[in-house]
RNA sequence: GCGCUCCUAGCUCAGUUGGUUAGAGCGUACGCUUCACACGCGUAAGGUCACAGGUUCGAAUCCUGUGGAGCGCACCA
């Protein structure tokens, strides 16, 4: 028997030695494996880390999960391939790097675009590689041959190549519509990169003209010369659409014209309105559907424009105070109520309150490609785990708007688009004489929405022919509306098919008492510092135990320290058993007791692989960690003893047999759930016939 | 407003299509330096499965309602 064993097992002399030895192996590559050609390929595509910071847990849980399907798969005789990526994550690393140069005094605003690229560049270049060192560390049994970074020239090719085939096939338009826009990031965002927040702002009631209107936004309403309300509105049957009246307004006299129009509920306020089209999604619908004119009354930079006459150059928040107090002076303010709720939009990074303004922006056109989805899952092709999600996809597909994907910043990939005298046209090299290029870049989404079928080198490379379509997604369900949609349609509509057949949601890592983890609360738990102190396996174990799909997940660290007293459990179960056994006298036939506990071993690792196959891992975890320590080691271990000791040569060494054969099978189940420990003690088994378990065969024939 | 999820032992959670005395880890109490392991072993306490109805031979599990928690979506000014 090794040494080795004699100690307690020791993670932290173990784990980086055997990772290297698998990564030397080549066997992360699913075409080196033995028999490559023969076997069934089986593909996860990882969801790339953000190249701008640590991992955290929630990256700790989601390497757990894939490395586990991909080893399980592995082990079962599939050309298992886990493709890793670093995403250069455009907005958020912008805003990362903002953050940075913040407080070193300085600011993205007047620098050289050029500059700044070169900047965030080396920045993510220093923390891909620290993330790359840390996903290793988790045990990530990924092809890193096959990595790639989102900025790549062949991605960036790939993207633009899409975004060309899009406006070809009129899916891609370019058009003045309102826009989120964040004042103090300077970028417009899509829908979903907003959140709609719930607030008690007081809503005023000015009297305007014979009319009287509400707002909770006083500060717009400096242009406002359209008076809408419900065409079958009784109350104002004696205004015809288009009279026109005069009324004392803001900062004096203004002309009004009456404007029916039913998007108006009669039941809400006075059931009249103003609207303030630049500024409002609904005003801008209303204003389009009319033909009315439209003016910017708020800048860029969240300030009042010219219009505002007194209040030009002020914040909206400072000037809308002082507007009420102007117009209560006036006596048109009617009534104010405090506790009205309200719900605005606010940037999901900065939280800072999204400005609607026009903008003259890229969208894609989702209704057709929505319909695609939809009937993508309606066949069958994707499903959901757990199923409940299939329902909020389709709601959100359902409703979905057209999708803005020009971002007003430098770290993302350019859009190839040109124009020339007001005509836009898209292709990768300038047109000609004359044309200038859309300085804008790409939402991240409409690059990332493609991975999959970048990675597999989509449409050409032989991997695309082998490994596309992948087959599982596992990613976070908070991506469920920002990454998952876009990669259905982007498969669907590039490759003609579905990007993957299952979407694995995983919940939330939250702290030990259920609460979200968050710098502000002081409650991160950095999963390397859990890795130090308790081993990388029992950290996945941790993770994975009572952790359905799609529901949260508590963290707390005596969880942990639990597992890790399991891997020595089962490191000294191997010390017992190599010690008491001679491998050279193990081919005594088994009594029938024994052939009884291989019966009962048997019956459990079909369960367990039923379990794995239908992702009820959780459970798997569960029932192999209850059989090696309560099954294994307090039963029949103990009841090996007194035979063990004893002086019938054929019991004792038949049990030996059997020992070894549960142990070496034992491990087998348990190596995708903790590789290291297993994979250290196959090493000094007898009973070892592959290289590596890592590529041992599974208890249960495919 | 629309929708989703959850409420099981002190804590954090399992309980797969309804089926014998409802489970795990940690924690608690008591006892063990037993020759694989004190990162251990043994024993024990601890639950009217949120509540109220219903379906069923049988419900933690299915249905309805009530209460509580969390989350998502939302162009009512």
């Amino acid at each position: 028997m090794p040494e080795k064993f004699l100690k307690p097992y020791d993670p932290a002399n173990t784990e980086s030695r055997i990772y290297e030895a698998w990564e030397d192996s080549g066997y992360f590559d699913a075409d080196k494996l033995p028999d490559a050609e023969k076997r069934t390929p089986f593909t996860i595509v990882m969801p790339p880390p953000n190249a701008n910071g640590n991992l955290h847990a929630g990256h700790a849980l989601f390497i757990t999960l894939e490395d586990l399907m991909t080893r399980f798969k592995r082990m079962r005789g599939y050309r298992a391939l886990w493709i890793p990526g670093a995403d250069h994550a455009g907005f958020e690393t912008q805003v990362v790097y903002e953050k940075q140069l913040e407080k070193e005094g300085r600011s993205r605003f007047g620098m050289d675009p050029d500059q700044l690229y070169d900047e965030i560049y080396a920045f993510t270049q220093a923390n891909k590689h620290n993330m790359e060192r840390q996903v290793r560390a988790m045990g990530a049994s990924c092809d890193w041959n096959r990595e790639q970074f989102t900025l790549d020239p062949s991605v960036v090719e790939t993207v633009q190549r899409t975004f060309i085939k899009m406006f070809k096939d009129g899916l891609v338009y370019r058009g003045a519509r309102t826009v989120n826009w964040c004042p103090k990031h300077q970028t417009s965002l899509s829908d979903v990169e907003t959140e709609s927040v719930e607030e008690t702002t007081p809503f005023y009631t000015f009297k305007y003209g014979p009319f009287e209107i509400g707002t909770v936004r006083p500060e717009t309403k400096f242009g406002d010369k359209y008076v809408v309300m419900h065409p079958d509105d009784a109350r104002y049957v004696s205004y015809k659409h288009g009279d026109t009246f005069d009324l004392e307004w803001i900062n004096g006299p203004i002309t009004a014209t009456v404007i029916k129009d039913e998007a108006v509920d009669p039941a809400f306020g006075t059931g009249v309105m103003t609207i303030t089209p630049w500024h409002s999604q609904v005003d801008f619908e209303i204003a389009k559907r009319h033909n009315l004119d439209m003016e910017q009354i708020i800048d860029w930079r969240g300030r009042l424009l010219p219009i505002a006459g007194e209040f030009e150059g002020m914040k909206i928040t400072d000037a809308r105070e002082k507007i009420v107090e102007k117009l209560k002076a006036k006596g048109l303010l009617v009534s104010s109520d405090a506790q009205y709720k309200n719900v605005v939009k606010r940037c999901y990074k900065c939280n800072t309150m999204i400005e609607p303004q026009i903008k003259d922006q890229w969208f894609v056109k989702m209704a057709p490609l929505a319909e695609m989805a939809i009937e993508s899952v309606n066949r069958g092709e994707v499903r959901f785990v757990p199923n409940n999600y299939e329902k909020i996809f389709r709601y959100w597909m359902e409703n979905t708007l057209d999708w803005n994907i020009s971002r007003q910043i430098v770290w993302g990939i350019p859009i190839p688009a040109w124009q020339k005298n007001g005509e836009w046209t898209a292709s990768i090299e300038s047109p000609g004489e004359g044309w200038t290029r859309d300085v804008d870049t790409f939402d991240t989404w409409f690059s990332s929405g493609q991975w999959p079928l970048i990675v597999t080198g989509f449409p050409e490379r032989d991997d695309f022919k082998t490994y596309y379509p992948t087959d599982v997604m596992e990613t976070g369900h908070d991506l469920i509306f920002k990454w998952v949609p876009r990669m259905i349609i982007f498969g669907l509509y590039l490759a003609n098919k579905a990007p993957f057949h299952t979407v694995y949601m995983h919940g939330l890592v939250n702290d030990a008492h259920g609460k979200k983890m968050s710098k502000s609360k002081g409650n991160v738990v950095n999963p390397l510092d859990l890795t130090s102190k308790y081993g990388t396996d029992a950290l996945r174990m941790a993770l994975i135990v009572g952790n359905t799909p799609g529901t949260d997940l508590a963290l707390r660290e005596d969880k942990v320290k639990g597992y890790k007293h399991f891997a020595n459990k089962l490191w000294n179960i191997a010390r017992f058993v190599l010690d008491h056994t001679d491998y050279a006298k193990t081919t005594t036939p088994l009594t029938s007791a024994d052939e009884a506990h291989l019966a009962t071993f048997d019956a459990l690792a079909h369960d367990i692989t039923t379990d794995l196959d239908e992702y009820r891992i959780y459970l798997a975890a569960e029932k192999i960690y209850h059989y090696v320590w309560h099954e294994l080691a307090d039963n029949i271990l103990e009841e090996s003893k007194p035979l063990l000791a004893g002086t019938d040569e054929a019991g004792r060494e038949s049990r030996g047999a059997l020992l070894l054969m549960l142990l070496d099978r034992s491990l087998k189940l348990l190596h995708p759930f903790m590789p290291f420990v297993t994979e250290e003690i196959y090493q000094s088994m007898p009973t070892k016939n592959h290289e590596y378990l890592m590529i041992a065969d599974w208890p249960v024939a495919k």
